[in-house]
DNA sequence: TCTATCTTTGTTTTT
DNA sequence: CAAAGATAGA
């Protein structure tokens, strides 16, 4: 036990230690937070308090949960796999798989991703024939998840207009057919679980009795039904454990309330809260700009990071002209990192948005230096492989609506709108799935989908008792989906990652323990398995501890449930040294010896959507922190005037965080920008300046009132903006300018006193 | 019914 | 700039 508490400082000790009570640790970012958890859990299990089967530790990303099994292994000479580590999804998931019954949903219930959702309530909209341009799909969506993660149903959300009368009956309506698909979204997985503990008493009382320890990790992201569903777990008598900090709260976008901090605090009658301020990640400079920039946000718990390491180096700052030069300094100043000596994967480049990584990954492209893309189009939300996984979905559960309208005429076999709409109408008027209404459908469309339907029973024949990887073998040869891309012109690729399906289902049964022979239909080694998956206790059907996942889900289930919920980690080219690309939300919880972040511009860094109202711009400001605190020694930030954006240039102003930093610890590399054309022309104006970009002709055009566009100017009322447009010319001109958040203005050049600004300069 | 081509439209972040 | 959707012609 010693070696496993040593190390600890005195408040990391204190919360590891803490006796079996509702606690809160207020976890700053590098202070030890995944460590307190983890030892937490380790010190339990240790001290004989409680049985590795009695704990409940909850995370939001997979990441998270995996480097928890992995600590938790290193510490303890115990089986991890029992234990019920993950996600509030992929546990939800587990429950909801082994009281599919209780909880009134297909053994082979499927788990429906966003795009996924989208295209179903798309096509709900159109079988009822709602005008979309009215109800926009995607505002359904977010009414819906909002609604689910409130814990409402349909008949309790309360609507008071005719519009909203309308979405709250679209909600309902969605349901109905999400429950005839067997399928599930996200927000339902937890829903559907919640609604079950809270109606079957004797099931709740199991789940109560067996988590003695309930421990949440990032408890700062958690929303409104899964506070709710953590205090139904927890019932009278069991200690919470929950971690978080309210400064890295980003994800309130999908109804993460930080509020459910203090209510915790509250409800819960915390007496153990403990402050985890000290920080061993970052050097002083860092740490002092983190600190600075969350100051500005109001309604903080409060909380104040520091450092035992020296100031180290200061913040670097760049100002490029164009978002193609921005990316080419990053890979300048990252080359010379490495020279240094650097480890390529030490070194982050973050953005706000996924859109920002092409211009970045094709300067990488072009020196030839190994990157490695985090998020963005992941593995699973492939075109191809959702056609493929549509099959592989088909096969377990027939009666997906989405699955079955996305691979029935792919690759094509002659079946069009037309058959399909006469299945359809089969299909509503008996009240059953697409699949099971092609009896139905007579004629010519009825044969050729019977043929379609023989395809799918076919599938299934052949691999009844074959194991996973080869009934994908079988699949993308029967299908036609291979042949279909092999005629494509650019169709290799997509063959290649098709082929990448066979060996992720190889690895996925390796890693999840199902046997590697075991047929992927049946429950493979259930036989074998020590106990039985499912004990009877008091009448009540209760998933055992020491029980696999196979036992209570079919390999094929199991995987599908994974592409869902994990959509691939995109572990495209896994280790090899290469330098980190993602967006900061993804970056939350690492650290890098070396981090980039990029585009900090009005509109982006804030972003626009978010930087009307105080608490998206606060939410920004967090964002921000994140990203900052990720640092351990060097910080780099950087922002461009110019940025293409759906195809045309746009002109932003540097984000308002860099007024909200500490000028002692930042260091300003770009050359003066203000005079550039009445002279002085130095350093990155040596270079010409890149052809095509539109601005640069307008640019040596001093006929508006000595104005060019790009420029940034300061006006006594709107404060700083760039010019993004002129249009006239002389005494008759006039320009749009960008005021970043005072939006944009059409001034006159030759009335308007606007004054050039200049960028501060220190280096 | 299929394919090629045009038009339109992009929430920014993720389980 | 792309991807998704709509339209026209084969």
């Amino acid at each position: 036990m010693q070696n496993l508490l040593h190390n600890l400082n005195p408040e990391q000790l204190a919360a590891v230690t803490l006796p079996a009570q509702p606690a809160l640790i207020l976890a700053g970012a590098g202070s030890g937070k995944t460590r307190v958890l983890t030892t937490r859990i380790a010190w339990l299990i240790q001290t004989g308090q409680v049985s590795p089967a009695g704990i409940l530790a909850v995370t939001f990303t997979n990441k998270a949960a995996k480097e928890m099994i992995a600590r938790l292994s290193s510490m303890l000479p115990i089986n991890t796999r029992g234990m019920w580590i993950g996600t509030f999804h992929g546990l939800c998931n587990r429950l909801l798989r082994a009281h599919h019954r209780d909880a009134g949903l297909p053994q082979t219930f499927q788990i429906l991703d966003s795009q996924d959702q989208l295209s179903a309530i798309k096509r709900l909209l159109k079988s009822l024939n709602v005008d979309d341009e009215k109800y926009p799909p995607r505002n359904l969506m977010y009414f819906i998840n909002g609604a689910k993660d409130q814990g409402l149903r349909a008949k309790d959300v309360e609507a008071n207009d005719d519009y909203n009368r309308k979405f709250v009956e679209l909600y309902d309506l969605y349901d109905t057919q999400c429950q005839r698909e067997g399928v599930v979204d996200f927000a339902e997985l937890l829903l559907r679980t919640y609604e079950l503990l809270t109606r079957n008493q004797p099931l709740r009382e199991h789940y109560q009795a067996r988590f003695r320890h309930i421990l949440v990790d990032e408890f700062q992201d958690t929303n409104n039904l899964q506070y709710n569903w953590l205090k139904l777990m927890a019932g009278q008598h069991n200690a919470v454990f929950a971690v978080g900090d309210d400064d890295q709260s980003i994800y309130a976008f999908r109804g993460a309330n930080v509020g459910n901090m203090i209510a915790f605090e509250r409800e819960f009658h915390v007496e153990n809260l403990i402050k985890l301020e000290q920080n061993y990640r970052s050097h002083g400079h860092i740490l002092d700009a983190a600190n600075t920039l969350i100051a500005n946000n109001s309604r903080r718990l409060g909380k104040n990071l520091r450092t035992d390491a020296g100031h180290g180096e200061p913040v670097r700052i760049y100002e490029a002209e164009s978002d193609i030069r921005e990316a080419n300094w990053i890979i300048e100043e990252a080359k010379s990192l490495i020279n240094e000596g650097a480890t390529r994967s030490e070194i982050a480049i973050l953005y706000r948005s996924n859109a920002q990584s092409r211009v970045i990954e094709h300067a990488l492209f072009t020196a030839g230096i190994p990157y490695r893309v985090y998020g963005g189009q992941r593995y699973f939300e492939r075109a191809e492989i959702k056609h493929a996984i549509a099959y592989l979905q088909l096969m377990d559960n027939p009666h997906n609506d989405s699955a079955f309208l996305r691979v029935v005429n792919f690759p094509t076999r002659g079946i069009g709108a037309r058959s399909l709409e006469q299945l359809q109408d089969a299909a509503r008027q008996y009240g059953i799935s697409m699949y099971a209404a092609v009896p139905y459908v007579t004629g010519k469309a009825g044969t050729t989908l019977g043929g379609f339907v023989k395809l799918i029973e076919g599938m299934r024949f052949e691999t009844q008792n074959l194991p996973l990887q080869e009934l994908v073998q079988v699949m993308l040869d029967m299908s036609g989906l291979i042949t279909h891309y092999q005629n494509e012109k650019e169709g290799a690729d997509r063959i290649e990652n098709l082929e990448q399906l066979v060996s992720a289902a190889m690895l996925f049964v390796s890693e999840e323990g199902f046997g590697i022979d075991a047929p992927a239909f049946l429950g493979p080694k259930s036989a074998e398995v020590a106990g039985p998956a499912l004990t009877i206790a008091d009448g009540v059907e209760v998933l055992d501890a020491d029980a696999p996942l196979p036992a209570v889900m079919s390999p094929l289930s199991a995987f599908l449930s994974h592409a869902s919920l994990e959509a691939g980690d995109n572990q495209a080219q896994a280790g090899q040294d290469a330098l980190q690309l993602m967006t900061v939300h993804s970056a939350k919880g690492l650290e890098f010896d070396a981090v980039f972040i990029t585009g900090l511009e009005e509109g982006l860094f804030p972003h626009e959507n978010s930087a009307q109202e105080e608490a998206g711009l606060e939410e920004e400001r967090r964002l921000m922190y994140v990203a900052i605190t990720r640092a351990k020694k060097r910080l780099y930030m950087s922002f461009s005037q110019t940025r293409m954006l759906h195809g045309q240039t746009r002109y932003n102003m540097k984000s308002r965080f860099f007024d909200e930093l500490p000028d002692e610890a930042l260091k300003w590399l770009s050359p003066k920008v203000q005079h550039r054309w009445f002279g002085q022309r130095k350093s990155a104006w040596d270079e010409p300046p890149e052809s095509g970009a539109n601005n640069i002709a307008q640019s040596f055009n001093r006929d508006n009132a000595g104005w060019r566009v790009g420029e940034t100017v300061s006006h006594a009322k709107f404060g700083e903006g760039v010019i993004v447009n002129i249009e006239g010319s002389g005494t008759n001109s006039r320009a749009h300018i960008n005021f970043g958040r005072h939006g944009m203005k059409l001034l006159d050049l030759n009335i308007a006193k606007l004054e050039k600004v200049a960028t501060r300069l220190n280096g």
